[in-house]
DNA sequence: TTCCAACCGT
DNA sequence: ACGGTTGGAA
């Protein structure tokens, strides 16, 4: 028996809309510590990896690890027939072919409860390593969000350089070139860009993935961007109020024409 | 001579408007006790019935009674041209060809007048009887248009099952099944969700003709749901301010297999 | 008939 | 700014 209850259902829903662009079908494997999905986009490029700890939970309960496949798009479809506040509890008992989601209003005078039908998903199991990085930039993820929408008018490749000075998103296209520089605030609270530079680096990412992931912004008011030479961008949405939990993307730098060239 | 004037032009609109999806061309019956409409729709699967009492209208004349045909599409259009809060002033002089609509400010400073040509119309007069429920639940008419429309994305059927202590909606599809449980409030005001069951009820209905009879929401906080074993839902939404008044739909319930092999 | 895009109302 | 509705296109 899997039994987890959620005070927030927009959390969920959050997260299936922002991977529902990305991967059409899921793994989610559930254990005894927590809920986690690793998936490989449809096209097998980027990957993404959510992690909701079981303290993420109001209450939560797996008595046996299971994995449980499911279409994204369903789910986002059956989230958006909850509202906000509900409550919502996700269930699925042993060997059972589908799962149940019940959403509950607050007075508890309606209650609903929805059954997805489950599917199997022949996919290779990830398994994420967790690596350091030599440069962390921390920044709004609404800031993140305009950026990328922004420089995507010029180009599709998006040039990172970290310094432990500051930040420089550049682009160049056909019709010009952008180059957004950010430094870290003095009075850093949340909202604001912090650096933590050990080895500066220059990488090129694709901004068509880019602005995909960042569909997650409602998730979070900041967003954290992990990289170092030569290893996949690490995109990280920490889930705000729900305890510990994030939502992570990983893109590997894109191959440009100098790259070409060696 | 006919002549009914009301205050709220709104109204008039709002039927028209949860009609027009159903009806094409109605008439318009008028007599000395009020107006109504009863037709079958489009597709002669559902019935749609109106009545606005005499009481309804701020002034209401109607020497000889009278038929009159009107599409209601373009009815729509017309009431489209008057103001939520237009005084609305309907005309028909008697023999003549066409209805004349008169939409007045509230202040009087501006006057616009319409006339719709007058269509024939060969229907049977339908006489829909007044019957009574074993089954009758009132609920907020929001809250019903929601729910049908969220259990559309399972599949075209509805059922319905109504217990004396509570009314669930569930739908069965490929994608999932869903169930929702309502229970009346304890605070009962108008709002809220009420049963009034004198034999429990379970019917299935098509979610189709649900889902373009909650057009009518906008006429009414509330919408009332009478059922029977064996008898077609009668699904009513009060005109509210308008003294008495009714916008009602009738639908058989849905030959499922279980039928068929009967 | 169903899907997609623009427009409007909340 | 979002959700809903409507109109048009496939």
């Amino acid at each position: 028996m899997f039994e987890a209850r959620l005070s927030n259902g927009g959390i969920l829903r959050k997260v299936f809309e922002a991977i529902t662009n990305l991967v059409s079908d899921v793994n989610l494997e559930c254990n005894e510590s927590g809920v986690t999905i690793q998936a490989m986009d449809n096209s097998h490029v980027s990957l993404v990896g959510l992690y909701l700890k079981d303290t993420a939970f109001e209450r939560y309960r797996c008595d046996k690890n299971r994995t449980l496949g499911l279409n994204t798009q369903n789910v986002v479809k059956l989230l958006k027939l909850c509202s906000n506040d509900d409550q919502v509890l996700l269930r699925h008992d042993d060997d059972s072919e589908s799962l149940i989601f019940i959403f509950e209003t607050p007075g508890g005078d309606r209650v609903s409860e929805f059954e997805l039908t489950l599917i199997s998903i022949d996919q290779d199991s990830l398994q994420i390593p967790e690596t350091s990085f030599s440069s962390v930039v921390t920044m709004p993820s609404n800031e993140f969000q305009r950026l990328c929408r922004d420089m995507a008018q010029f180009s599709d490749s998006l040039s990172i350089d970290v310094t432990s000075k500051n930040v420089r998103f550049s682009t160049k296209g056909s019709l010009g070139s952008g180059s957004i520089i950010l430094r870290p605030k003095e009075g850093a609270d949340s909202e604001a860009v912090a650096l933590d530079v050990s080895e500066p680096c220059q990488l090129v990412f694709s901004l068509r993935y880019l602005n995909n992931f960042a569909k997650a912004t409602p998730l979070s008011n900041s967003v954290k961007l992990s990289m170092s030479e030569n290893q996949p961008l690490e995109l990280e949405y920490p889930l705000e109020g729900s305890g510990s939990g994030h939502l992570r993307f990983y893109l590997a730098r894109k191959i440009t024409e100098d790259d070409e060239q060696e």
